[in-house]
DNA sequence: ACTAAAAAGATTGATATCAATATAAAATGG
DNA sequence: CCATTTTATATTGATATCAATCTTTTTAGT
C-alpha cells in the first residue's frame, strides 16, 4: 500500500474554477480597468484612486474619513495611507476637527482642485471611449451588478451605497 | 479684479462621476470580493489571489510565468512578487526551463496540491452562497461583463481571454 | 556566424491593501 | 461624575500592484 503523497483536483475544476469565480473576474477587470485608467491620467499626475477618492472630497463640507473609506468601499487603514501621498504633495489637506478631536476632516487644497479640474476631462474622455467601446447597454447594467456585489459583501448592507448623508444633494 | 485662486468643480459632477465611472465601480466589488473570499479562505491559510493563482497552476504541464500573469491579467513583475511568499511556504517551485533558459515553469508541490484542496471546498461554498444572494441570472450576466471589460482594456485584445494552449481541454 | 532586435524575467522604488494592534476621545451606564 | 464601552483614526508588518530599468537568452535579418 502506497502513501498517497499529493491531493489532485482534477484539471476540469480548474477550468470551472476559472471559468465562473466572481472574484477572479472582478480582480481581473479591476486590474484591467485600473491600468486603463492610470494610463490616461499619468499626464495629470494622478492614479484612478487617487482621481475617485480626490473627487469624493469635492463637496460643500469636509467629510470625515470614515465615510469616505465606506463610500471607495476601501479598509479606513488603506485611506489613512492612500491620503500619505496627496498630502505630502499638498492636494489634500487633513485637519482635527474641533467637533470630535478624535476625528479628521478632509479637503481638498486649492492646487489639488486645479490637479482634479485638469484631470476631470481626461476621465471623461476615457470614460465615453470605454462606454462607447461596451456592446450597448453593458455599462449600465455592469454598474449596476457591481453596486448590487459591493453592497452585498458589505458586513453593514448597503452603507457603502446608502449614499452618505454628505454626498445627497440638496 | 481678483486673482482666480481655486479652479471649482460642480459638486454635481461629483456626484455623476461617483455614480457612473465603471473603474470606481470595479475596484469598490473587487476589494469587497476580495475581503469576502480571504475571510472564507483564511482558515486554508490562503488570500483570494493567492487561490486564483495557485489554481492556475493545477495543469497537466507547468506554464512558464508571462502567459499565467495574462490569465490573470496582472504585470509580470506582480506575478514574481506573488510567488515568493508561496515558494518560501513550498506551496509552489520555480524552475529553470530547459527549452527556453530565460524563462521559468511553475509547478504546484505536492503540499501545494494538499493546501489547494483543502481550500477548494470552501471556495465552492462561498461562491454557491455568492450566487445565491445575487438576483438571478446577476451572475452569468456579470461574469460575461467583467470578461468583455477585461480583455477589451488589454492591449493585445482578448490575449488574456483567449484560452492559452495550456489551459485548452483535450 | 554576427549583429540587432525582441522576449522572459528579476530588481527597485513607490503606492495600495488589509489584519492586528494601539491610542485617544466620545458616548453610555450606573 | 466615573468606569466601561464604543468610535475614529494611526501604526506596523506583510503582501499586492505597477513603472522603470536591467540582465540574460532567443530570434531575426543579413
Amino acid at each position: 500500500m502506497v502513501m498517497s503523497n499529493s491531493v489532485e483536483i482534477p484539471f476540469s475544476t480548474t477550468l470551472l474554477v476559472r471559468d465562473t469565480c466572481l472574484c477572479l473576474h472582478a480582480q481581473r477587470a479591476a486590474r484591467a480597468l485600473a491600468r486603463l485608467f492610470d494610463d490616461a491620467l499619468r499626464p495629470a499626475g494622478l492614479t484612478n484612486g487617487q482621481f475617485s477618492l480626490m473627487m469624493s472630497l469635492n463637496r460643500p463640507e469636509p467629510p470625515p474619513m470614515g465615510p469616505v473609506a465606506s463610500l471607495l468601499a476601501m479598509d479606513q487603514t488603506t485611506l489613512t495611507a492612500a491620503l500619505k501621498p496627496l498630502q505630502r504633495k499638498g492636494w489634500v489637506s487633513v485637519m482635527e476637527n474641533p467637533k470630535d478631536r478624535r476625528g479628521r476632516l478632509l479637503a481638498l487644497t486649492g492646487e489639488g482642485k486645479a490637479v482634479l479640474a485638469r484631470a476631470l476631462p481626461i476621465w471623461k474622455e476615457t470614460h465615453a471611449a470605454l462606454d462607447q467601446k461596451l456592446p450597448d447597454g453593458s455599462s449600465a447594467r455592469l454598474r449596476q451588478d457591481l453596486q448590487t456585489v459591493s453592497g452585498m459583501t458589505d458586513e453593514t448592507p448597503n452603507r457603502a451605497l446608502a449614499a452618505p448623508a454628505e454626498l445627497q444633494r440638496g
